[in-house]
DNA sequence: GTATCCGTCAATGCATACATAAAAACATTT
DNA sequence: AAATGTTTTTATGTATGCATTGACGGATAC
């Protein structure tokens, strides 16, 4: 996962910031003039700007007249936002490829996400356990194709990157998430349609309920 | 409906320019350089390519280097994409909408829409009937609350704008879809959620059908 | 006539300059 | 000391300059 050379400045600033933003090193509220993060990465303020808007329009960050740029905090409300088109899409799409019947070598890739939660999971390695869950449902978008719904979904997940990580250390370990993975799998190697939209629908609302009900608990209204 | 006094340079490049690429008069295929655009709108380059950042994330155009922006065509793939997550998506917002159980004056706006939809209808005025329609969908995932599912939303209806213009005026007039955006709205106004769900999916189902047909029969394979 | 090479042109990425306007710091008055 | 007025600093929006690099056209070779 080293990083790609990078074409541009704009694109490098991009992607460093996205990732500072992921990663919690710009926490939420954070706040900067340009200037100042164009000096941190060594470029001048055009590129920087340039990135911020893009940053902007994935909604990581809000650029604000006269005081630069803040990085979005998320509420609950949020969550639920996120949540709610999550759990219209996703199960569209898995039903959809479900419905398609791929042979084992293109479901491979889902396979091979789900092995690596649960082998993270018996680590114990959050980290681990949370980059394969991403990765299921990237690559099963993925199969899907609707690149439009893979974009806006990606973006939702770097949105909601930080409450998921802050929360996965909140609670219990994620053994009911993975073996409904494992069943979402099942069901799409079937070539079930309606169990796979079905048991879909069910893992994203509990993950929400879950989710809520986490910083509902701590009391953690944003982060 | 007149320009709002637009604040920065770049809104204003902004909004002219997506405005322009809707209103066909920047049709798809259409490629300029930038210097070209800036000097078109009176301004310098800087603010332009800010502009086109934007729109570009909006998947209106594309920045190609050394030629310019072009602006993007719309295949029925495209269209077929944007189709599959409306109808994902709007039909929860409905009825979601119908089990909130707003009183008649919030559902005010959407009563307003419809009756502007027969009206424009009556008249055979097709812009002003999807002005109606397009205000219809608005207005109702306004009344949702989603943000986000609202701003994807819109952001795909003005992909989506060119292709339903151009189909509408290559089709009878859209008697039936005016039909169904009543029956939508009594099952709003019952609070019947189930029953708005699935309307509204069998309203969605039928349009995208309909304009994809359209666009095999005429062979519009871009626009 | 066709294909290849080279030189010129032009578009973009980025840096920098500048005007404007807000905010912050400071001074002055009461 | 508080409040008000003034100065200074600073951030942003926009314009412009410059280097790089690809595109295009013409010339040359075959």
């Amino acid at each position: 996962m080293a990083k790609e050379a990078k074409v541009t400045r704009v694109d490098d600033a991009y992607e460093r910031l996205r990732e500072e933003i992921l990663e919690n090193r710009m926490p939420p509220g954070f706040q900067a003039p340009e200037p100042e993060i164009a000096e941190r990465l060594g470029m001048s303020r055009t590129p920087v700007h340039e990135a911020l808007i893009r940053l902007e329009g994935d909604g990581l960050v809000a650029l604000v007249p006269r005081r630069g740029v803040r990085v979005l905090p998320l509420a609950p409300d949020d969550m639920r936002e996120i949540y709610e088109i999550l759990t219209a899409l996703e199960p569209e799409a898995a039903a959809s490829v479900a419905e398609a019947r791929f042979d084992a070598e293109l479901l491979a890739p889902l396979h091979q996400a789900t092995d690596d939660m649960e082998r993270a999971l018996a680590k114990a390695d959050l980290d681990a356990w949370a980059a394969a869950d991403d990765r299921f449902h990237r690559r099963l978008l993925d199969l899907h194709g609707n690149g439009r719904m893979t974009g806006f979904v990606q973006t939702l997940f770097d949105q909601a990157h930080r409450a998921r990580m802050a929360t996965l250390r909140l609670r219990d370990l994620p053994v009911k998430s993975t073996e409904e993975h494992r069943v979402i799998l099942r069901s799409i190697a079937d070539g079930d349609a309606e169990e796979t939209r079905s048991v879909f629908r069910t893992h994203r609302r509990r993950a929400a309920k879950e989710l809520l009900g986490v910083l509902e608990r701590t009391r953690l209204t944003h982060l």
